[in-house]
DNA sequence: TACCAGGTAAAAA
DNA sequence: TTTTTACATGGT
């Protein structure tokens, strides 16, 4: 038995669900997929699993977004309500672009780009837990690989919901993994201190030593990175990337980033190999905004965008 | 085959 | 105190 609700949600635009969504084109179907117009991915409201699927209406300027919930049981309009505020957070629904596209308007090389990836919001991860998992996961190695990581580890530990004679999963909990052993963790193709970090994250939160969503409300970005930087396992960058994908901190730039470096580079460096302190310097023009802006770079790149 | 890819902490110098 | 090394996997 399937139970089914649509909802229709009216994005602040500018909107594009196909840029934003293009990085999980070559996802997982049982974990995250952007597939033919249609994002899916399995999230918990109020701790009910639910089946999202994410199409867009309208266009970027006037934006529309139809999204189909499906669960196992009933669906209430308390949940109904509680998926939908996830999904507008995972896209990013009610921020607003403008403002970023006036910061960079004198920046050449951005406001060609920006008028090129036009309504692109970088998605956030539903939890934090979920976005510092995957940043220790892409520890050093390449996204491929990781990705490949991550939707085994969802598939060993995460929470799984049969709909149809098909499965899916949902990113573990802190809980899940807690409970779950080292030897475990590693199976997924984790090095051995890796799996340890995660872990170790896990124990944290389980304890009730870290709260990583109460993190959130910080005010001080330096603050939240010296606070992640104290648990064995993150540093700066893993701390960075985190605020960016999970907390939607959109003006931290993680500067040492290889592939960061790389794009700037390539945008504004001719391509030679550049140093942090470089970055920084190209980033300055881009003002509460250098995150985001780095990843109109990786998304530019990836789309074959010149400028 | 060897080396690299969105780092980090521990060991060695 | 600073520099070097090990680490997992998949692509080239």
């Amino acid at each position: 038995m399937v139970f089914t609700k649509t909802v229709t949600l009216t994005p602040n635009g500018p909107f594009s669900l196909d840029l934003s969504a293009q990085m999980f084109a070559t996802g997982d179907e049982q974990v995250r997929r952007y597939l033919n117009g249609e994002f899916s991915q399995v999230i918990k409201a109020n701790n009910e699993l639910i089946l999202v699927k994410v199409k867009s209406e309208g266009t970027a300027e006037k934006p529309k977004v139809n999204v189909e919930l499906h669960s196992a049981n009933n669906i209430t309009p308390k949940n109904t309500d509680a998926a939908q505020k996830i999904i507008e957070y995972i896209f990013n629904l009610n921020s607003d672009l403008t403002s970023f596209y006036k910061q960079v308007e004198n920046d050449e090389v951005m406001k060609k780009i920006v008028t090129q990836l036009y309504g692109y919001k970088y998605p956030t991860a539903p939890t934090v837990f979920e976005a510092l998992v995957d940043s220790i996961i892409e520890q050093q190695i390449s996204i491929k690989v990781a990705r490949g990581i991550e939707e085994r580890v969802t598939k060993r530990f995460g929470d799984k919901l049969e709909l149809d004679n098909e499965t899916y999963f949902v990113f573990p909990t802190a809980q899940n993994i807690k409970e779950a052993s080292i030897s475990d963790i590693r199976g997924c193709g984790l090095s051995q201190r890796k799996a340890e970090y995660i872990y170790g994250v896990a124990e944290l939160v389980t304890e009730g030593k870290l709260d990583l969503e109460e993190l959130k409300n910080e005010d001080r970005s330096e603050e939240i990175i010296r606070e992640l930087d104290a648990i064995k396992g993150i540093g700066v960058w893993t701390a960075e990337l985190t605020m960016l994908r999970g907390m939607q901190r959109l003006e931290a730039l993680p500067a040492e980033d290889l592939g960061i470096r790389r794009v700037i580079s390539k945008y504004y460096c001719g391509g030679e190999a550049i140093k942090a302190a470089e970055a920084r310097e190209v980033a300055e023009a881009w003002g509460d905004w250098k995150g985001l802006a780095a990843f109109y770079l990786i998304c530019a790149e990836a789309n074959n965008i010149e400028v």
